[in-house]
DNA sequence: GCACTGTAGTTGTCTAGACAAGTCTAGGCA
DNA sequence: TGCCTAGACTTGTCTAGACAACTACAGTGC
């Protein structure tokens, strides 16, 4: 088997003391919780014994204490008490990048290929993933991106016209939709999902595939308060494309 | 081309509005910020514009801000002021989970088969992702896991014994790698990649795939306290896993 | 035994003010 | 012109106290 190459973790510089009162407090938690000191549902010190511990105000503790329950290690009931988290699950913040931004940012040269751009009529369940009534008009765009000359995703990506009447005269050889939908939408919600599986036939020949070549396959629905805006689905070589993350709980 | 069934978002119930001064304050900047009032890298109002409209002390501002300074949804910079943040990234919650949980909370039954449980020399580049010396002993196990009797995940990992030495001797049949590794040491801190490729011919096998059968595979390495913890493989049908998610800025 | 009530302890939130530290600009000076 | 400084403005953080909302528990009365 092969395990590929994973980056080294930055290491926290241990020169640069945090010095604010509440970073102590919170650091000195974090530290006795990955300790041990307090199994996952253990009861834990109360705000006032912080506060007589460290000679602060409540709500420097209570700072500390709310900002380590938004990173999910502890839980706080009013009336009860603050406990240590149940670990079970540890969540990564997955980021879902421009693709041009992504090229660029490797030094590599991104360029796209406009194979479709045009208005279609929506099969029934593509206009109900849209919020729109069956044989509705969307916009439709196939784009192949390219990465120093060679093939990287191919995206197959449905519009809702009434967020972006203007999608069709964009230039997508120089803007991303991405980019796009991002300035003309700016607050986002999405839901996406990640497979594996091999190319359709007509996927294959954009990305010079062979059909039982691996792809990884994103599919991504995007809604702008509360409307759907577009229905992506991004087809890359699995040989030529991964996803890389950390997480730090 | 196919676009699977998404499942449809939670929309927040309209019915209950959080009455927090703070939250009112937060909500009133998503809510201008999501209209566009103020494009990315805007000067938005300061703390002291905010105290004023809301008539709130500064305290309360400020919390609204520092939240969405959590969230990246605005930027502040000391004695410059407060900025709307480019959302060309948007940050997901991956959440990486036990596979027995998992497959219980659909109400499916695991079970697991375990085909290596030892020690081994590990090789130099082994050694080295997880700390150790060249030819330095490893723990070793390959678990095949089951829902509901179908093969869903080949778990090929390499643990550090100086963090679990008592790994070997736990019944993976009945608790996974990943539940006792928690338990063993409660703070994670580790990267992945997620790529799509062909299996193995022993991973074939054990999957009951061809080797053309595209699969999605993660690579995971963990650490605990600066220490690596474990490296593992996980390989699953591409045909019967995806990875799914949801995310809202 | 059972229901109710008071109380102590917990977290959730807010106020008014204070000082520190950083940035920017206009004015003064050589 | 070029450099320096004082002041205005910004965010970062902390304090001491207050009230509200909630929970758990012991005690009371039936």
């Amino acid at each position: 088997m092969v395990f590929p190459e994973l980056q080294d973790a930055q290491r926290p510089t241990s020169g640069a003391v945090p010095t604010a009162p509440y970073a102590q407090v919170k650091a000195f938690l974090k530290r006795e919780l990955s300790a041990g000191r307090w199994p996952p549902g253990a009861l834990m010190p109360s705000d006032a014994e912080l506060v007589a511990q460290f000679g602060v105000s409540r709500m420097t503790v209570t700072r500390a204490l709310r900002e380590l329950q938004a990173e999910g290690l502890v839980e706080r009931l009013q009336g009860v008490g603050t406990f240590a988290a149940h670990l079970s699950r540890v969540a990564s913040t997955l980021t879902i990048r421009d693709l041009h931004e992504e090229i660029t940012a490797r030094g590599h040269r991104h360029h796209a290929e406009v194979h479709v751009a045009r208005q279609e009529r929506a099969p029934l369940e593509l206009a109900r993933q849209l919020g729109l009534p069956a044989q509705a008009m969307v916009f439709h765009t196939l784009i192949v991106h390219f990465e120093n000359g060679v093939p990287l995703q191919c995206e197959d990506r449905y519009v809702n016209p009434a967020c972006a009447p203007d999608y069709l005269s964009v230039d997508f050889s120089r803007t991303t939709p991405t980019h796009y939908l991002l300035q003309v939408a700016p607050l986002w919600e999405a839901q996406y999902s990640i497979e594996a599986s091999a190319p359709t036939p007509q996927e294959a020949t954009l990305l010079g595939l062979r059909t039982t070549d691996a792809c990884l396959i994103v599919v991504r629905r995007t809604m702008s308060r509360g409307v759907p805006i577009t229905l992506a689905r991004l087809v890359h070589p699995g040989s030529r494309y991964q996803i890389d993350g950390q997480f730090k709980p």
